[in-house]
DNA sequence: CATTAATGTTTTCTCAATGTAACATATATA
DNA sequence: TATATATGTTACATTGAGAAAACATTAATG
């Protein structure tokens, strides 16, 4: 096996967990990594990446996967308590860092 | 540019939804895609691809993203309204199909 | 306990994602 | 309205992800 990329303790963690819950979700559902795979275009060896929160898997695969198991919806919304403190209106197209 | 990779519409959705919210984080921030490229250890092009929803781009660098905008805290967690009816204790380490 | 399917694991090959660089465009400030 | 700067966009080379196949191992049933 390919040796994992290098990244924070952090975001490993939550990969990890990201790919145990897919994981539980899947033997709920009581499908086989193969019928996901199947489902989702990809195979068995990625499912496999997948789950155990290996950081080089096409974010299209991991999508493609939370649909196979009916977990998709919603996904994409972010909980941003810092964020939403600002207003979105005036919220420029692009950030300015200096005075220039 | 690249073709962007075929997938459903629904998980292309979900993908350019999350794309959307970490660009208006970032804005929100006042962070240049340069300087949350540096942070996370890519380029520029790049975030200008997970912003897109480009579903080409590995987790790895989502989340390493996610990270440097301090958006990644319990971001693995799954909402799982079917799979919760289901009791943890007794599930099976692999799914069968048929009867055995 | 026997059987058989599911999963783990490794190897090879192909193709595309990423990094790098360069230039064009647009926008945030003074 | 200038102007510096952020972003859009493209091209190219490199590298590694992913598919496929084969074999080993393990767990779920009868």
């Amino acid at each position: 096996m390919a040796v994992p990329i290098k990244m924070p303790r952090a975001a490993r963690k939550e990969l990890v967990t990201l790919g145990e819950n897919i994981r539980v979700a899947r033997l709920r559902r009581k499908l086989t990594a193969e019928i996901v795979a199947q489902r989702a275009g990809t195979t068995r060896q990625t499912i496999a990446k997948i789950e155990s929160g290996n950081p080089a898997v096409k974010i299209g695969t991991y999508v493609a996967v939370l649909q196979a198991l009916g977990l998709l919806k919603g996904w994409g919304d972010l909980d941003d308590p810092v964020g939403e403190q600002m207003a979105l209106d005036d919220l420029p197209q692009r950030a300015r860092l200096r005075n220039g």
